[in-house]
Parts: structure tokens; sequence; C-alpha cells
DNA sequence: TAGTGGTCTAGACCACATC
DNA sequence: ATGTGGTCTAGACCACTAC
């Protein structure tokens, strides 16, 4: 290639340069494998490298890159099916569900999660975070805010290590009447991003879920997963999660 | 403000402009208010606008901006909840679920479809395009595949104009034993773009749904909804799609 | 210290919507 | 014809990683 095509291209440089980038990930390049830096990526194509940069920011968009700084951009692997939906409706921290409690403090809502719960909005509540590892790497935090009406038998003798397998284990103790959830698209906060081993802006899915019991909302938390890498599945009668493993060019021309 | 903390700020300027932006937003905007252009803004940041277009770009994968070429841009409305979970198993297609079907053909499926489905990656499936439109906006495009063998009693006479309700005639004598889904970010194809209303590699919530009967992938679905306006909302106790409606700080700041 | 990706600039031109 | 956002350039410097 070369001189071909003179005439009205008018599609965006960055955007044939995604599909051809694309077309050689798949053909010559190996999961994990190093690309040329951007440089003379840019170089070789002819661009600026903004352009170039502009063409490699979709396709980690896309989790089909990982860039990182100081190192380089490598070929990602497929994302990982993580599982959000209803397990036989369970609460948050029950035996094996991949998730690690980092620790808890007792403090007022934002005013989001204050609407959630239909608290007031200066009332004081347990906020568990959490933290899913997959696969060796941190793909969500957590919060999870649960008002102290629903912990009426909590201990006062709290600490720091206790305060949150305390909450949990009170929380198990309710009867769990149904879950809501949503998902929408969000950036990571800078503290988001830190724990994520992103930058601050990355894109994730933001996972809202709501717990009821006893016809309250007991419990909400608000999950954030990395959207690079992940892909959230949900159902019933689940096996997607093994599947999938080729590829997925659903878009891209 | 203007000559303040010369000193180790070490935060992009961008993203301390989308949080000067986002708070704006919140005390100075009304929703559908349009903002001064990008030359403008700039100047009065004392900024290159590729950098105040960094933090706008944030700001519109956050929901909070939209912007249109040509036009300006504008304070976008809080995310509409479009309910994509189990509403009592159903197929698609049933009564008023909110999509518009819009066509049919009959043509081989990509490999990942193929994969999907189970069946062989050279056999043709019909194909449904469907639309979604909430509050008269297009919030989604699907493509529904449905293998030949999921639908044995179809007509042979087909024309364009009935093939998809016959299609989705068929499908619906089935007993419909569960569905899968899962989710994840994509950017809008240019086809997909110019359904939604959007520039191609916008950022789109890629539902994939697998629906089960007699034990096999009856039909499978690749829905994809602007990641702007849409939040996916799941769950058997549903009702968090009336709260949510003042605003949705998780992130920022 | 060298090499990577991340940020930022000051321009230019283009595609599109509107009047 | 005008004004908007979208694309593109050719630089520069910074933050981070690794050697």
């Amino acid at each position: 290639m070369g001189t071909t095509q003179l005439e009205s291209v008018q599609e965006p440089k960055y955007w044939h340069l995604k599909t051809v980038l694309n077309d050689a990930l798949d053909s010559e390049f190996e999961v994990g494998e190093i690309l040329p830096n951007e440089r003379d990526l840019a170089a070789r194509f002819g661009v600026a490298r903004a352009t170039l940069r502009q063409a490699l920011e979709q396709l980690e968009l896309e989790g089909r890159l990982q860039r990182r700084r100081g190192v380089g951009t490598t070929v990602a692997p497929p994302r990982m099916g993580v599982r959000v939906g209803p397990v036989a409706n369970t609460w948050p921290g029950s035996t094996l569900d991949s998730w690690k409690t980092v620790g808890c403090v007792e403090a007022v809502a934002p005013h989001a999660i204050a609407a959630l719960l239909g608290t007031g909005s200066d009332a004081a509540v347990h906020t568990v975070r959490r933290e899913r590892v997959m696969r060796g790497q941190h793909v969500a935090t957590e919060l999870l805010y649960v008002p102290p009406a629903s912990v009426p038998e909590l201990s006062t003798m709290l600490t720091p290590a206790n305060h949150a397998p305390a909450v949990l284990r009170e929380l198990h103790t309710l009867e769990l009447e149904g879950e809501d959830r949503s998902v929408e698209l969000g950036s990571a906060s800078a503290e988001d991003a830190k724990q994520l081993d992103r930058l601050p802006g990355a894109p994730v899915l933001v996972v809202t879920t709501r717990y009821f019991s006893a016809g309250r909302v007991a419990a909400a938390s608000v999950a954030t997963y990395r959207a690079d890498t992940c892909r959230l599945t949900f159902g019933d009668s689940g096996a997607l999660e093994v599947t999938h493993h080729e590829e997925e060019s659903r878009q891209a021309s």
C-alpha cells in the first residue's frame, strides 16, 4: 500500500488506522507481545503521534491493547468474564465470592447514596471497602453502604480490624428478599484508579446494587470494574463465561 | 483564582479543568443549556483547545455533556434507566418491549456469533435488526440471530416485509428456558453510530444475550446501547428506575 | 540514564448545521 | 456565509519504569 485511493476517503485517518492495527493484532501479534513505541509506529504509518494515539486509545477502550507508562504497549488478552448477576440472591461477603474485604469506616454517605438507601442525607453509614481480584488482577473496587438501622445488634466494641467482619456478619442474619442492579459507564476517580492500577479517568463500569430486606433497602453498593479488562456476566443459566474465547470483533468494521 | 499554588500540583490540567467544569455544570447551568464554544472556553481557562477538549470528552463520557458538530455543547439530562434484565423470561419481540423491528435478512453469521450459537461457522442464520427508542431517542440497536434449526416451521414464502415478523412468531412458539447476558464496553461501528445518531467510535455498552430452549441456544442477540445516555438496569424487584434523579457524582473530584 | 507513554501547545483545515 | 465541533500536525516537556 502507499499511493492508492487518492479520491474521497471521507474516513478519519485514526479510524482507518484503528482497523489496520486491529487486523494486524489478529494476524501478526500474540497476546502479551509488545508493540513498537508510539513514535516509531506514527512514523511508520506516516501520521502525527497524536493521530496514532487516537487509534491506540480506541483499541485500548475496546480491550485490545494495554498501555503502561514507562513500559510500552502490549496486546491484551481477551476480556475476563466476571459474574455480577444474581447467583441465587446472596449477601455480599458470603463465603467464596472472590471479594476481599479491605476495611470499614463509619461516615456520612454522599447524597446519591443516601438517596439510594432512602436515609437522610446527613446520616452516618457503615462503609465497607472491598476489592475483587481475578487471575491475580484487581478488576474491581467496591464501597458497600450499610445504614446502622440494618445492623441494630452490631457490637459497640469496634476496632478497625473487626469493624468490617462484624458489619457483614450482622448483615447475613437478615433475610435477603431481592436485589436491584444498574450498570453504567464512568471514569475512575483518582482513588479508584490507584486500586485498579490504572490512571485517573480510565473507563470503568459502575455497578450499583440495592439489597432489599423487610421491604426496605438494607444495603447498597457501588462497584467499579475495569472496563478494559472485564466483561460483566449476568443470567440464570450461565455458561457464557467459558465460551467467547476466540475473539470478539463485533465492532471495527 | 489565578495565581495560587505554584508548587507541586502534580495534577493534569485537563483533570482539574474537568472537576471545575463539573461543579460549574451543577451550580450554574440548566439541563439543555448550551455552553460557550470550545475556543472561547479554552481562552477563558487559559489552556489550549486540545486540553479543554480532553476535559469535555471525559465529561461527555460520563454523560454530563452532549456535543454535536455544527451545533454546540449542551448540558445532558441524567441518564435514562433502561431495563435490560429478565422481566420474567420472555422472547424478544413480545408485545410492548419498546423495541421496533426494522428488518430481517438471512446471512452467514460472524464467527463470534456462530460460537455463541454453537452452529457451524458458515451456516446462514436469520438476522433480525431492531431498534430501541425511549423518550423519542434512539438508545440501542440490536441484531438478533436465529438459526434456521430454531424455527423449522418457518414459511418458505418470505418477503422483506414479512420475514422478521414470521421469524419472531415462530420463535415465540418455543419454550424459553433461560437467558444469559453479558455487558461490556465497546465503540460504535460506523453503521451502529448512524442509527444511534452518534459519531463512529462513540462509547457503547454491548449487551450479548443467549436464549435457551430445549437445552440448546435457540437464539442470540447483540444489543448496542449508547453509553452516554443510558444506565442499564437489571434485577427482580426493580424500582431503581424512578430514583437516581438528582445527580450521580460517584466519580469526579 | 535512556526509553516509554502521558500531557500540552498553537496553530491549521475539514465536515456539518444553521441561517 | 458563519459558527460549531472534529481531525490533524509538529513540535515540546513531564512522569514513570527499567536498566
